[in-house]
DNA sequence: TGAAGGTGTGAATCATGATTCACTTGTTGG
DNA sequence: CCAACAAGTGAATCATGATTCACACCTTCA
């Protein structure tokens, strides 16, 4: 033989993968899924369609990539304000505020990600990530009912109640295009008095 | 001339077209807008694809007339439960109870109405329909903050927070399939501490 | 009854976008 | 430099579903 795969060939290669990613990720973050088509992709980035499908086995496959990585930046971000110091309360209002500022960043893609994609191979990927952010709003909310700083309450159903009155406040009146101030401190009380924490 | 619209024509050309929208919405009811196609409205009407152009010009106006239909039928649904008798807190337990009954009956319709739909033609009738569904939460409460059974609060952002909290909590978890009585319970919680209301 | 003016039909045509593949263009190591 | 093996390419092909349209079949009424 005479070839063999070098490192500089898989740096390429893996350069290439994560472009197409980025390329991919920008249709969503300015159309929504609807809006990621190979062709766009492989447009976008500078390369054939038939290049695209070297990386990825389809739009499937690709779309759904696309979704976790997006999917766990968001998650992260918010995971991370949610273990921040402070009570329960402090957390929630840090997590809603954190929520939001990012949803008012990239609308589109917050949109993308809560709301129903059209591919059914992304919504077992969206079904997941649903889970994990309630997950997550349902762990404070179990602490804080412990301790006693918020009311007793189904804290599963609060959670999903949550995550949707955050989604809808920020994303259903598509208006206002700028972060207001005055709507992130709304919201953060609507959260508060919806778990019961004394405000 | 030798032909004039007879009454009984009309009559028949009515029947026709509300048959249409009939299965149109059955298949929207079922399977969200995605399932709703020229053919199987034909198919599961009984009759030829040419024949539902005779009565829409496209399907964006047959999408755009079924969602209209449902959307006023559940929008009517929940403004009689707000005008009910008995003050804020008692009319926003109810609408929430009569938004939960419903989404649960027909949890695909529901989603398909509040959720982004495919087509962008349906998209301006969407946005309508959301607002004023946040509208009507925005009066009561508003009347809760005037009359004190509410806390003080941004009545718009709290109206579309409890639209999405109850979109989320109810459509969010599709595990859960029969309607269940204390979930309904939690949400009218939820929703009741949310506005500040005293339980 | 027959001409006028519909309505019903569904195969044919378009439009859009995913996917393939024969071929061109690198890269590598002898 | 050459043979071996990938990566890159994009026109061609498929798949899906909307839309058209020439034609068949009713209704009406002089």
């Amino acid at each position: 033989m005479a070839y063999r795969e070098t490192d500089l060939v898989r740096q390429r290669k893996v350069a290439q993968k994560s472009g197409l990613l980025h390329t991919a990720e920008a249709l969503v973050r300015e159309g929504g899924f609807g809006a990621l088509t190979i062709q766009a992709v492989a447009e976008g980035a500078g390369v054939g369609v038939g290049t695209v499908y070297r990386y990825f086995s389809g739009k499937d496959e690709l779309a759904t990539e696309v979704f976790k990585r997006a999917t766990s930046r968001e998650v992260s971000a918010v995971r991370e304000a949610l273990n921040g110091s402070g009570g329960p309360a402090a957390c929630l209002a840090a997590a809603a505020e954190v929520f939001a500022v990012r949803a008012f960043a990239a609308p589109k893609l917050a949109w993308a990600l809560i709301a129903e994609p059209v591919d059914p191979a992304v919504d077992i990927a969206r079904l997941q990530y649903r889970k994990t952010y309630t997950a997550l709003f349902e762990t404070v909310v179990q602490s804080g009912i412990v301790s006693g700083e918020f009311a007793p309450q189904s804290a599963a159903l609060s959670a999903a109640a949550l995550v949707g009155a955050m989604a809808e406040s920020l994303l259903g009146p598509l208006d206002s295009p700028a972060c207001d101030a005055d709507t992130i401190a709304a919201l953060r009380l609507f959260c508060l008095r919806a778990v019961g924490a004394r405000c």
